[in-house]
DNA sequence: TCATTAAATTGTT
DNA sequence: AACAATTTAATGA
């Protein structure tokens, strides 16, 4: 519910301005507002950033931890969109609209997060070039991603559904905090794909052999991205 | 700094 | 889903 982040919510720090990729894109006098204006706040595991169908106040990222967006199918179930990773930016295209959220973000760990309300991204919509050229940057991106969400979503093979969702994380356009280090656990990592934790684990291992990822305690380390892409976009390549 | 303990995460069935 | 093994984090001397 997002009054319980509203109810914690404080001032953005300056510690947590490099965190913000757009930030350093704006003018002084856009940055002194965006700055008065962002707030920040913490989520523990579990708890929703937004729900489906409340009118959109934020526009949201996260500083860190990671978050998982989904919706509710008619049929009830859950269908997980994305991961987002530290220094990722979502829900612009319902806060342009301004329409209500058509999906759910959850923190799926302790995660900080920070929200810029609506009134603010119209502010910076209608004045800066350089936020405007960020927004059109991350939207051309996302389409990119999606594309090969509908590619990899067509394979039931676990490796390649694991692959696709790390390389998707990878993305250092859209979590440019997240290098090549992966700070994610197996059972997050689950959750994003929907797989279950065993599966996910073994598809993991499957991957280490092949020298594209290392496994490591609480975090992945991607080894070869390259080959990771082809497997994770492109259904029959084997690299 | 080190040893001990609890908690989190992984590996396996 | 359950359990054991391993790694990390927290605590206190």
């Amino acid at each position: 519910m997002t009054s319980r982040l509203h109810a914690r919510q404080r001032p953005l720090r300056e510690s947590e301005f490099a965190q913000i990729p757009w930030l350093s894109r704006l003018l002084p006098n856009e940055h002194e507002r965006a700055v008065s204006d962002l707030r920040v706040g913490m989520a523990q595991a579990g708890e929703m950033i937004c729900r489906t169908g409340r009118p959109a106040t934020y526009w949201f990222g996260v500083i860190d931890g990671l978050l998982k967006v989904s919706i509710l199918t008619l049929q009830g179930r859950t269908t997980t969109y994305t991961g987002i990773a530290p220094g990722g930016w979502f829900g612009e295209g319902t806060v342009i609209k301004r329409e209500a959220y058509r999906y759910d973000a959850q923190a799926l760990r302790r995660s900080r997060v920070a929200g810029l309300p609506t009134g603010t991204f119209h502010w910076l919509l209608d004045h800066s070039i350089g936020f405007n050229r960020f927004i059109m940057d991350q939207l051309n991106e996302r389409v990119g991603q999606f594309i090969g969400t509908l590619a990899a979503e067509r394979t039931s093979d676990p490796e390649q559904r694991v692959a696709h969702s790390l390389v998707a994380l990878a993305n250092p356009r859209l979590f440019y905090n997240v290098g090549r280090e992966l700070h994610i656990t197996q059972q997050e990592l689950a959750y994003l794909v929907g797989l279950s934790r065993q599966r996910v684990n073994q598809a993991l291992h499957e991957l280490a052999a092949r020298k594209l990822v290392r496994v490591e305690y609480g975090r992945l380390r991607i080894l070869d991205l390259p080959a990771l892409r082809r497997l994770g976009l492109e259904p029959e390549s084997t690299g």
